[in-house]
DNA sequence: AAACGCCGTTTCACTGGATGAAAAATTGGT
DNA sequence: ACCAATTTTTCATCCAGTGAAACGGCGTTT
């Protein structure tokens, strides 16, 4: 049974496609969502009477402050946040390298916890920004043990390259995804950044699904031989404790 | 002309009651929106579709990654904070207190920019959190530099305290209010938390209007004597600067 | 075991709020 | 001043949203 109000669904359109296209006008806007002129018009003041999105002088509208309060609210709730944290800050502490937690939104994947230290190198994750399922350590995990809707919707969509180095190959790909359900652990060489690494593998809820991705990021030329095999261990074990504080209850996973 | 649209004002408001009420179910946030059960499971049933909310195994509801993701990209297109981030942190350099970037959304004060060092004590204000207008050094700039529809409301309200020296007499606030307007900045000794003290000035956009205030935030027994004097003539400089980086082209405020 | 209360979910007749097309107003460029 | 593009406003129309009540499940009480 469907009980979507349609109204209320084009409002949340509309706050998605100001995400992506900060400083729109109107016109740009009801393009881009589908709705008409007026409609458009109409729910940008009913959100910006309640701070949502912000009009400047030039009638070009932004997120408003109100998304960002509840956006912080949103992240100080997070059961999966809180659980995590720890759990980040014990590996950074140990590794001294990048430290993701990464989730799927339909079908892209979010940073939502990241640990990074100053003097590192940038790398293409970072807090809020949304990236591919297709390509990276912790997008891959994602990709793999998503619902095979996802991973079918996905495989037959458009399949970027970041670098030289990015699967774009559906067929490739799936024999990854079955590789790294298998493995239950997947590494990244290059896919997203240049000359970066990343490590990832799954951290499960109290009903054993994926909710999550914990990785480990950084110059490939750190990231390798005697290091990668510790970084590796250290991951899968954080990730696991991290599974059963969320009540994941299953058999750990034993890495090939 | 009002052109808002009820059923998405309704959604808008059921997000800010799960911020406050985070875990609530039905009926409850049903009741604190003031909407039918109906009407209040149709439209978490579309925030849910969207991941604005998660609902978990018993049937609770919170804020769902999209508000988070959302949240995370109205901060980073943010035209004021891009803008005040540099002087925020050249401020903090100089003074080595927890330095604000304090707004007002309609009857309360929010953190956008906080700036603190981890061997400080802990202070009331943290990004993301909302609290009163009228105590604080921030707060009461903001209150002062509001619309007068805004102070009536705010003062015939509930004044509640924080600390026994937090001002909760209307009549000793209005006068307050009127000096912290002439004078161009303000103290707050112990108002919102015990044995701490805040200096706050207001920041102007290109139109004059007071778009949020700067603040510095530190122990009592730190922020006295000439080291008060001197955060208090750093701070009114930097918003100074801070203002006509956003285009204001006002008088410079003379401290008295 | 049955009754009861509470909550979340579902249903469907009804209507008023949302809609869209077009007019009016505003803005920025030449 | 003129013009094109955009934003805002208007109003007759109608359908999407509403609300009251039924339904189902669960835990507690008798």
């Amino acid at each position: 049974m469907d009980y979507t109000i349609s109204s209320i669904d084009r409002a949340l359109r509309m706050l998605e496609a100001l995400a992506e296209l900060p400083g729109s006008g109107v016109t740009e806007l009801a393009k881009k969502t589908g709705c008409t002129k007026s409609q458009t018009f109409r729910i940008l003041y009913t959100l910006e009477a309640r701070g949502f999105v912000i009009k400047d002088a030039e009638r070009n509208y932004r997120l408003g402050f109100q998304t960002m309060l509840l956006g912080d609210q949103a992240r100080r709730q997070s059961p999966l946040i809180a659980a995590a944290q720890p759990f980040v800050n014990e590996l950074y502490d140990r590794l001294k390298e990048n430290i993701l937690l990464i989730v799927r939104h339909e079908l892209h994947s979010a940073c939502i916890l990241l640990r990074s230290s100053p003097d590192r190198d940038k790398i293409f994750a970072d807090i809020g920004r949304t990236g591919p399922l297709h390509a990276g350590g912790g997008p891959k995990i994602l990709l793999a043990n998503a619902p095979q809707s996802i991973q079918d919707q996905v495989l037959s969509g458009e399949l970027p390259g970041f670098t030289a180095k990015t699967v774009r190959d559906p067929d490739r790909l799936r024999t990854l995804l079955e590789q790294i359900r298998r493995d239950g652990w997947t590494l990244s060489d290059g896919e997203l950044d240049d000359h970066k690494r990343s490590l990832a593998t799954p951290v499960r809820d109290a009903t054993g699904t994926v909710v999550a991705a914990l990785s480990v990021t950084g110059a490939s030329d750190r990231l390798r031989d005697a290091f990668l095999t510790d970084a590796r261990e250290a991951l899968v074990s954080t990730a696991g404790r991290l599974s059963v504080a969320l009540g994941y209850r299953g058999a750990p996973v034993i890495a090939s």
